[in-house]
DNA sequence: ACTCCGACTCGTACTTAGTACGACGTACAT
DNA sequence: ATGTACGTCGTACTAAGTACGAGTCGGAGT
């Protein structure tokens, strides 16, 4: 009685899977038999299909690689950069556990490559030297990376926990005249978002390319 | 006959053989077991000086901010900041586990604290309004966190490796052209070494945040 | 000096997790 | 129908975190 269809187990379905544990749960909760329950399997099965979890980490991570905006051709370099950098933040901002991943792992999956090579295209056709695209994007990816890290590292989520949280630090800050000013003359005050910093200091990095790229032309 | 008088263990020594374990053979190396092993105890010893091994990771987080060094009051802010910058990257770059710590660690540390309090302070006296200051903050952390960051994900260790590393990805980097051009005529060039990237970028750094000062003073 | 106490150490054991091994089943080509 | 190849799973081993309670030891109070 094939009342339930099995449906075959296939490395997409189990990539997709992970994805949705770890978003869910976070990368805790990604077990290999966590994963296999959520696809109904038992979890040796899942073995047929990926190496070992390690594998299964280098897939999630080349996966968010490729939910990266790729850097648009026809805009002027500027706005590429600008939209493929935001894009990184957005992309790690959604994947929280994703930062924490890029450390360990080292394995470069075809996304990932695909997408390096796309952004240096750009710099190079905007006329930046290939020392000079090589500063460009360190830079740029230092920042979105090492902002989204500072992201996830924040003990609040968005603009709307800041009040809860900053309480909680009123007396942390007690001997810290500088720390305690900060709390309450910026992070208290009304409108406070750390997410808005980001393009403030997007725009300092781009002006500052900018102005290499004018100074020493290829 | 008290022939090995036993060492009483303490707090600090736990910490201090977990930074050696950890500094030794990476993140994973460090099982309650292993820590255990390494003092000489058995493993049910260190509960009573730590609660758990998660706590164990909260202070070597917090003992790695100790390391960096503080911003010196007496120098020009300029140089003050550029030197404690240099000194985050050079601290996790000397603990390359911390990096992926910093991300699910949120119990700051009193070195953590004390850190961001001097930082705030040379920036505030430097001329930078207090959102001025949180801009620039963001700012220089993001790029050091990001930078640490790549330099942790990077396949070499230093300029030595890069070579025959390089080498293994001349056929992956087939089908992109730019990162082909990258490769050749930078990366395998002699006498690239990507730590040299960060100086450059901390200057346009730098420059960015001097001008954001003048043109809006406090 | 003896006893008692509290701090520390440890033996045992339970739980969760990754995964090796080999048996089993099922679909499809012959 | 039957054999083959692939996919699934039962069993079980190992590593790791840590709860529980018993054993130990040095010093304080009598």
């Amino acid at each position: 009685m094939p009342a339930t269809r099995r449906i075959p187990l296939t490395r997409e379905r189990v990539l997709t899977a992970s994805v949705a544990l770890v978003d869910g749960a976070g990368l805790g909760a990604l077990t290999m038999r966590a994963l296999a329950a959520s696809l109904d399997v038992k979890p040796m099965s899942l073995y047929h299909h990926v190496r070992n979890k390690d594998e299964i980490l280098d897939l999630l991570v080349d996966g968010v690689f490729g939910e990266i905006e790729l850097p648009d051709d026809d805009l002027p370099w500027r706005d590429a950069l600008r939209l493929r950098t935001a894009s990184v933040r957005q992309v790690l901002g959604r994947h929280r556990w994703a930062i924490g991943l890029l450390e360990s792992r080292l394995n470069a999956g075809p996304a990932t490559l695909r997408h390096h090579d796309a952004m240096l295209g750009v710099m190079r056709r905007a006329g930046f030297g290939v020392a000079g695209a090589a500063h460009a994007y360190a830079l740029l990816d230092s920042y979105a990376y090492g902002f989204a890290l500072q992201e996830a590292t924040l003990p609040f989520d968005g603009a709307d926990e800041v009040a809860t949280v900053a309480e909680g630090f009123a007396d942390a800050v007690a001997g810290y005249p500088y720390l305690a000013e900060m709390l309450h003359a910026h992070v208290m005050q009304p409108g406070y978002d750390f997410a808005l910093e980001f393009d403030i200091g997007l725009d300092l990095v781009l002006d500052a390319l900018e102005r290499w790229r004018t100074e020493r032309p290829a």
